[in-house]
RNA sequence: GGCGUCGUAGCCAAGUGGUAAGGCACCGGUCUGCAAAACCGUUAUUCACCAGUUCGAAUCUGGUCGACGCCUCCA
């Protein structure tokens, strides 16, 4: 059984797909207007999580992530460097696409561009329009009534008449009826260029709310099975969503809204400011890699802050070594008796599934890997493993691995520097120079390769 | 003011009524030229605090203290 902590009703539900065999899934992507950030990271590392297990579980997923390439920033970004919306976009679309690949995040099936979906979103407006849940404004701007849609409210749990009135809306500079009400379609102001798009209601441009309703539909029906996104996308982002597309379908739109918490870099909030503000291409630069990144950000319960340390990506790397050393000694076992393994890796991928399917249990599941993996080690250590067994047990990595995607090493090659020194030392140890040797290792270490010298052989392995 | 999350060993963190998983670090040992890795052993009578319910609570209830998030466009 599966069971997910579902916002909309603020506790752990079963999981029960609209159709059997298939998920739809919808999670927010980026506003491109800049390289990603890990805290954006941790979001797409939390949806590949849930992507792979259901895929593991026998679902066959269909996944869209929406790409946001206008807003206010894209378009502020775009007329600073002087570059069409377009071609200040895709580059950072490229470089998003590259961090998912480097972190080894399945890519979505779908990744729509709103500016691509344009007339849809006119069309969505035009309904809202037609169904009295929406009105003009005087600068050609439409507005979304809340008034008229009385279950508004209903995943973020605030009564309208809460709200406070916060400074930030002081600064809306669009005209509407109600201060709660939010845009649909925005009219085209001075100083945004050539960048607008024709309309009923005049020159304009969407709202933020409306491309991923419309978006989300075109893929995926008025009716799917998941959207997820961080925390603080649950007011007023998602609340207008729902809003927006149950009034225009008539239908129920999402079943289950998962939300992850944020990322914290030493105790504090990633910003500039407190020069704690770090894309992948930064930790990638400090020689980390990826998969220690993608681990650290995949072991922290997606519900939980995660607070970011260079240290926790330290360890990380450190577990997956010790995964990567049982593979290594796994792949060398001979021996013809001893234990299969049947019991025991049964026995892990029930309790890892379990975890897992548990609202996503991560440290539950590695908990659950870590106790077999120290099992096998001592069986190992005293020679009783048989080839069998060795076998079940790299199958088994493979197997959990295809979720956690951190064992695979994706560059395990070496540069000829280094190959070169590893030779060297090995020379220097035959002719039991051991001051050399260490010395040679003392060097390597400083790049980050740690040595381990075997009864088969030396070898390296990245510290961190 | 409203809504919500959280407080478990030096650090990260699971467990949510039956007597504290796992990772990292540390210390002692085996192994090793020395290391590293792996293994063996040690490491929370205790889960922010107080009271209550219960045969029994980290887990349920009430309260206190502390940290944090959201409340119009930030994953």
């Amino acid at each position: 059984m599966i069971r997910f902590y579902n916002t909309l009703h603020r506790k752990i539900e079963e999981f029960k797909p609209i159709s059997e065999g298939t998920v739809k899934l919808y999670t927010c992507g980026p506003t491109v207007y800049n390289y990603a950030h890990i805290g954006n990271l941790r979001a797409y590392v939390f949806e590949d999580l849930l992507r792979r297990f259901l895929e593991y579980s026998g679902y066959e997923v269909i996944h869209v992530m929406n790409l946001t390439d206008i807003d206010d920033k894209t378009i502020r970004r775009s007329m600073e460097e002087g570059l069409s919306l377009k071609s200040f976009t895709d580059g950072y679309i490229e470089s998003f696409y590259e961090d998912i690949e480097t972190l080894n995040i399945k890519k979505a099936h779908h990744y729509p561009r709103a500016t691509e979906f344009i007339p849809q979103m006119v069309e969505m407006v035009q309904k809202l329009e037609e169904k009295k849940h929406a009105y003009v404004a005087d600068d050609g701007s439409v507005f979304f009534k809340i008034s008229s849609f009385p279950d508004y409210g209903k995943l973020t749990n605030l009564k309208l008449e809460d709200l406070r009135v916060g400074q930030r809306v002081e600064n809306d500079e669009y005209e509407k009826e109600e201060m709660r009400d939010f845009a649909l379609w925005k009219g085209a102001k001075a100083d945004e260029g050539d960048i607008y798009w024709d309309s009923p209601w005049g020159p304009g441009r969407p709202g933020w709310h409306i491309e991923c309703s419309v978006m989300s539909t075109y893929y995926l029906g008025t009716h799917f099975d998941i959207h997820c996104g961080g925390v603080d996308n649950i007011f007023p982002h998602h609340e207008n969503e729902i809003a927006q597309s149950c009034a225009a379908s008539g239908d129920r739109f999402v079943n289950y809204w998962l939300h992850n918490e944020h990322l914290i870099v030493n105790g504090q909030k990633m910003s500039k400011s407190l020069n704690n503000f770090y894309t992948l291409r930064d930790l990638l630069d400090k020689n980390l890699s990826p998969e220690a990144i993608r681990y650290t950000l995949l072991s922290t319960h997606y519900r939980q802050k995660l607070n970011f340390t260079f240290e926790s990506v330290s360890d990380s790397q450190k577990s997956i070594n010790r995964l990567r050393e049982l593979k290594r000694r796994l792949s060398l076992v001979e021996n013809i008796e001893g234990d299969n393994l049947e019991e025991s890796t049964s026995r892990l991928y029930h309790d890892f599934t379990q975890k897992l399917g548990s609202d996503l249990n991560i440290s539950g599941a590695l908990g659950a890997l870590f106790t077999w993996v120290s099992s096998v080690f001592v069986l190992l250590d005293k020679q009783q493993l048989s080839k069998d067994g060795a076998v079940r047990g790299l199958k088994a990595l493979e197997t959990l691995d295809h979720i956690l995607g951190v064992i695979e090493e994706k560059n395990p090659s070496l540069d000829t520097e280094i190959e070169t020194l590893i030779k060297k030392r090995e020379e220097a140890r035959s002719a039991k120079n051991w001051s050399l040797a260490d010395e040679i290792r003392g060097k390597l270490a400083n790049m980050g390769i740690i040595l381990e010298d075997t009864p088969k052989g030396t070898v390296w392995k990245r510290g961190t």
